[in-house]
DNA sequence: TCAAGATTGATGCACTTGCATAAATTTTCT
DNA sequence: AGAAAATTTATGCAAGTGCATCAATCTTGA
C-alpha cells in the first residue's frame, strides 16, 4: 500500500505547478495574440468549433459544453462575436427555445487569420520548451483529469 | 533530426488539454472552496505567501512576482484582504514608495481554517483522478514551462 | 391531455479585471 | 549634485464575470 497513491506533497506541488504554467503561458500566448491586434483566444475557440461543426453551426449550449463555460458567459460571448459580425445568431428550427449561431464569412477569415499567430504563440511559448515524448506524456497524464 | 521536435498536432493537443484540464480542475476546486463559505483561492495563496515570508510581512511588488500577478490586481486584491482585516498595510521602512504588508492574525486563522477544505479538494479533484507517478511526472515536465 | 418539472437563453446588478496613466520615490548617469 | 530614467503603488474608466432570476419552450408522466 504505501506506493498506491502519490506522497501528498508530490500531489500538491504538482497542483501548484499546473496551476502556475498553464496560467503562465496562456497569458503569454494571449499577450502575443494583442500585440498582433488579435481579440482574444476564447473568440479563436468559439470561431474554431463552429468551423468544425456540420454546417457551421451550433447551439450554445453546445458551445457551453464543449468549451466548459458558464451558460452566461456563453450568451454574452456570442453576443460579443454577432455584434462584430463574426458570427450570426439564427432562430433555431428544431427547438423555439433556442438559437443557433452561425459562423459568418467574416468569422472564417478571422479563424484564418489568427491561426498564423496562434500557432506561432504556442510553438514560442510551449512547443519549444518540452522535450521529445512531454506533448505525448502531458496529453497522457492530463486525460485523467479530463474525465 | 526527425525527431528533435515533437509533431505538432500532438504539441497542439497537448496545449490545448493543458489549458482545459487546469482549468477544469481549477473550477471544481474554486466551487469546493466557496461552497464551504470560504474566499477565492486567490486570498489563501496571498496570505499563505506572508506566512511563509520573514516577519510575515511582504511587499507588494514581491507578491506580484511570486504570484504571477499584474500590478493593479495585487493592489486591489491587497486592498480586499486589508478591507477584511486578513492583512495590515504598513509604510515600507526602508523605500519611501512603497508599502509594507503583513499577515495579522485573522489572516493566520483563515489559513489554517481554509487548508483543509482546500487540500481536501485538491486530492479530490486532482490527486485521487492520478495514478502513481503521475505527479512527479507533470512536476518536471511543467517545470520546463515555468522558466 | 395537461400540469409539473427541466432546459435554453438572456439580463440587471455587483464585483473583478484590464488599460492607461498619475504620483511619489528611488536609482542611475553625467 | 542634478536631471533623466526606472520603480512602486494607486486609481478612473471600460470591459468582462458571477450570481440570481426571468421568460419561453420542451419533456415527462399521471
Amino acid at each position: 500500500m504505501s506506493k498506491s497513491t502519490p506522497t501528498p506533497s508530490a500531489a500538491i506541488d504538482a497542483w501548484a505547478r499546473l496551476q502556475r504554467a498553464s496560467g503562465a503561458v496562456l497569458a503569454r500566448v494571449e499577450t502575443r495574440l494583442k500585440t498582433d491586434g488579435f481579440p482574444p483566444l476564447g473568440w479563436y475557440d468559439v470561431l474554431l468549433e463552429l468551423s468544425r461543426a456540420e454546417d457551421r453551426t451550433l447551439r450554445p449550449v453546445e458551445i457551453e459544453k464543449r468549451m466548459l463555460l458558464a451558460q452566461y458567459n456563453v450568451s454574452r460571448l456570442l453576443d460579443r462575436l454577432a455584434a462584430a459580425g463574426y458570427i450570426e445568431k439564427l432562430k433555431s428550427p428544431e427547438d423555439g427555445r433556442g438559437v443557433s449561431v452561425r459562423l459568418t464569412s467574416e468569422g472564417e477569415a478571422l479563424l484564418k487569420a489568427m491561426w498564423p499567430c496562434y500557432q506561432a504563440a504556442v510553438e514560442a511559448e510551449f512547443t519549444n520548451l518540452l522535450e521529445p515524448g512531454d506533448a505525448e506524456t502531458l496529453w497522457n497524464v492530463l486525460g485523467r483529469l479530463v474525465r
